[in-house]
DNA sequence: GACTGCATGTAACCAGTTACATGATTGA
DNA sequence: TCAATCATGTAACTGGTTACATGCAGTC
């Protein structure tokens, strides 16, 4: 079975959702580790009823169309646990602006700045927007609405997101003073 | 053109190389932020090359069959550092074990802590060999091997795999700490 | 009446992997 | 002589994306 099934049933073990909550949910706090389209999540929904690994229940959505609401089946959570319980490879990163900066040597100073500034920016956001999470996550715990299990289970994930851009934010700063400090080169 | 394009022309600028030296670069140092298989690479080289962006020269190897060493053109050079200029996408992450990590609430706390050492025990040692790495990069310039600004393209890129495996493996211990303190569940 | 957000799906395409295919050289 | 490493490539497959397709409900 593909991996995105798995990260799928994890989402609904959190708590149920319907496919368009699943997007919206890997859009936002699973982000930073799995996410994948709605027309990838939906195939992987129907493939996973099929196994007999989730079930879904109509419920009447308060705007817009009606909602499928999937829940995990009791072998759908066997799967996914024992799924979890074993060795994971190593995360696979794409990072276009690490490939940006192995130029940087080649770039006007000036110009590699302007990159490493706009990169940082960005990652400042998304940090931001962790954090956010967070707060919600803990409010969520106390106002009862989730389980303390979802709520552990998705509270580290989210801290790995956040010291994940913390530690991102510090790379940009250091990679500022390193440029700067390196030999000059042609100015722009 | 495709992003790996743009990775191998950024290889072959910081030195040229053979698909083969591409290949193991890849797997190495630029490991945690872009990598594909040599199924990838020589496809990659060969459009390159049709597009006039790189050449390469036949040298007789040391041990086994005729290298083509590729190194980027003019035309090259200035693709690439255009296109570095240009703003990146977000980095995409695919991690496995954060999946997991989702999990640990549902999973008895024992179990989970199995997880956490082999995760943490790996980022130990990428970590170990990023390092290395960054030794070696910094021998390579005083002996001469490498141009200052190779040398500072790539030691930027690799400053972030070592403090991106330092925060991984911090995380791996936090996480340890917040499933041990966390109301315990079926013992294993 | 038009636009935005909610909601679910399918189909064409593409970037990569896995497997296939070949061969030289070196060392155990 | 057999395995490992060096070295270059192709072909089949797959896991995703982008674009296509449809329709409801609220609001400006």
């Amino acid at each position: 079975m593909k991996t995105v099934n798995y990260v799928v049933l994890a989402g609904l073990l959190l708590r149920p959702r319907s496919g368009y909550d699943l997007t919206r949910w890997m859009e936002g706090v699973a982000g930073h580790f799995f996410s994948v389209g709605h027309s990838t999540v939906y195939p992987a929904l129907a493939d996973l009823e099929r196994r007999g690994l989730v079930a879904h229940e109509i419920v009447p959505s308060k705007k817009g169309p009606e909602r499928k609401v999937y829940s995990p089946t009791e072998a759908g959570r066997e799967a996914l646990l024992g799924w979890a319980e074993e060795p994971a490879p190593m995360p696979q990163i794409r990072d276009e602006a690490l490939v940006k900066t192995l130029c940087f040597g080649h770039l006007p100073q000036g110009r590699a700045l302007t990159r490493l500034r706009e990169v940082k920016e960005r990652h400042v956001g998304k940090l931001a927007e962790y954090e956010e999470y967070e707060r919600d996550l803990q409010r969520s715990l106390r106002e009862g609405e989730i389980s303390g299990e979802a709520h552990l289970g998705t509270l580290l994930a989210l801290r790995r997101g956040i010291e994940e851009e913390e530690s991102y934010v510090r790379w940009c700063d250091e990679a500022v003073d390193m440029i700067s400090s390196a030999p000059p080169r042609p100015a722009d």
